[in-house]
DNA sequence: CTGAAAGCGCTAACAG
DNA sequence: CTGTTAGCGCTTTCAG
């Protein structure tokens, strides 16, 4: 009933542990994590016998053993909707979580990919709230963030985009461009090129940067007295964005401009326009968001919003980790967009 | 120093454990364990007892303990080139992840994304051996994956896209499509249109996928006794296509057949073909790979091999899966391809 | 079929 | 600065 006679425990098989560093190493368990963790209260001479051990052995601690005793995993979940087709396609998700993937490759958390069954959204919550992860990061996709917004009382999360909330609780940490402001900005182009008649090709109307780019389209019409009826609404995929402006040429055939709310969308639509024999921009204006490969080679090439979405993932990957770590950090950042003129207004 | 009078242990704060179910549910720990892993040996009382329990207490269990105790960590890690830049935007890639990542939603593994570092390989190397993960899914990218090759003999792997060997090790277990057996396929069709003089944009030459398209065109040309002389490489994206078109027509203008290896060059190619008054099939037979927007949307659309990408990022998870479990599978795995004839050629 | 006991490999006070 | 002593929460023989 005794705790002694730890000797005859473990013959040195397998792979080494911490124990078998200290004995090669000559010191105690104890000194060993200390090496391991970086503190610095390990004299010279133990630091290098300990190291020289662990080079020795090839040795590698355990996540498990070192997370049930630490009690935080140094992981992060990376949610996404189950609704993945189109995430990943979606070239701006990728980009953002190739961000969050790069910060996160620079410091000791490990990055695990959650797909939120939208079937069974228990199993991501348990898993979440069930203390697998040190906190997670979010991209909101379509509106149904509810949960997850509930979510980030629990446990560290930072959104990526602006989260929708339908309650009043706080305001949730997010990353985000400021889509109305960018918008808007890109639309009083069109409208200082003379532009009258100005329409748009907006977002999804259940994904705010849809709604934000939507509304900083109007804002810009508001401010310049003219109308902003002329909206019709696409998913981000070029074909959504061809269907949308055969509707928006239904409704009037004047439109000397247009805002189109992802290159890809305006992809689909200037190939409307071009079967209908108008060309951009000597019969329409023609502005954009994203500066991807259909805004730079489209014919033409397209004024366009660009926005550093790996930057997005990265700062997101920063703030979730400051937010671990018990610091403050603003609840939202915006970062910046950048307008680029290449006159197709 | 007894191991006595475990009562006063931790007081039912925090997150309920196995212990506390126990109590609750008036059974052991072992029993509670047993339900938790769907062991057949527990008395329907003893069960019932137990998810009750567990529904009450809104029980989670702690994969780290689990994992320690089990010696199973229930992770497998996706390995990326650190050279993600492209790795994220190419959409053949992206698609693959998110067929594995939804694969393994379904079943109690998790995915952890590995940034291979190329500043330093020995952190991934490491953590893949370190015991951190059960198995690893391996996306080559370039030609370097040496490594990765040898660890598939300490740890179970899969890769997607035919790994290079360089040395005379067991062939490593991967999933691919037969790109050279379909580049051949969708060759031999410029042939029978008559196109006599064919020249191709291949993909990198370092990368398997590149490679092995090559040689099915080389393979079909010569199979019909045709030279396979003209050959110009990009790196799969549009702009490396129209810079091949250009450098291939420099060469020769009296090309009447091409095979684009991908269909983002395929897209490159033609704005440079459109630039030179050069109009697809009639000037020029064009097939390509990849049933993507840009094959489907190009002006004409084009006759090209269509892959389903996230089918073999399934099959990799669960061919890993089986492997983990000790089972045996197939070295390899040739996922179909489905030739689209859009009369292009 | 169930419980007791003994760790998995590591960290974390606490003395020394 | 270093070693000792207890566990972290779970699985797993091994008796019963």
């Amino acid at each position: 009933m005794t705790t002694e006679a730890p000797e005859s425990r473990s013959a040195p098989a397998g792979t080494p542990t911490l124990e078998t560093v200290a004995a090669l190493a000559g010191v105690s368990r104890s000194t060993v994590s200390r090496v391991i963790n970086g503190s610095p209260k390990v004299t010279p001479e133990a630091l290098a016998a300990v190291n020289k051990a662990i080079e020795q052995l090839g040795y590698v601690p355990n996540l498990a053993a070192r997370s049930l005793a630490s009690r935080r995993t140094q992981a992060i979940a990376l949610v996404i909707p189950e609704n993945t087709a189109r995430f990943f396609a979606d070239p701006y998700f990728a980009t953002v979580i190739q961000g969050a993937a790069m910060k996160l490759a620079e410091t000791d958390y490990t990055l695990t990919l959650l797909i939120a069954s939208e079937t069974d959204p228990e199993k991501s919550r348990r898993y979440l709230q069930g203390g697998n992860v040190d906190g997670a990061l979010i991209l909101s996709h379509h509106s149904d963030d509810r949960s997850y917004v509930a979510l980030s009382r629990k446990l560290p999360v930072v959104f990526g985009g602006r989260p929708e909330r339908h309650d009043d609780g706080p305001v949730p940490v997010y990353v985000d461009v400021d889509n109305t402001a960018a918008a808007a900005e890109v639309t009083s182009l069109l409208i200082s090129s003379g532009r009258r008649r100005i329409a748009t090709i907006a977002g999804p109307t259940d994904m705010t940067a849809g709604l934000d780019r939507l509304a900083g389209f109007a804002q810009a019409l508001d401010a310049a007295g003219l109308s902003a009826d002329l909206v019709e609404h696409g998913d981000f995929s070029p074909e959504s964005g061809a269907a949308a402006m055969d509707r928006l040429l239904e409704r009037d055939e004047s439109i000397d401009g247009l805002f189109v709310a992802s290159a890809q969308m305006a992809d689909g639509a200037l190939s409307v326009l071009r079967a209908r024999g108008l060309s951009v921009p000597k019969d329409l204006g023609l502005v954009t968001f994203d500066d991807d490969y259909f805004a730079q080679r489209a014919t033409p090439p397209l004024t366009t919003v660009d926005q550093d979405e790996a930057a997005v993932g990265r700062k997101m990957s920063e703030l979730l980790i400051r937010l671990i770590e018990g610091e403050e950090v603003p609840r939202v950042t915006m970062m910046p967009t950048r307008l680029i003129d290449r006159r197709s207004q």
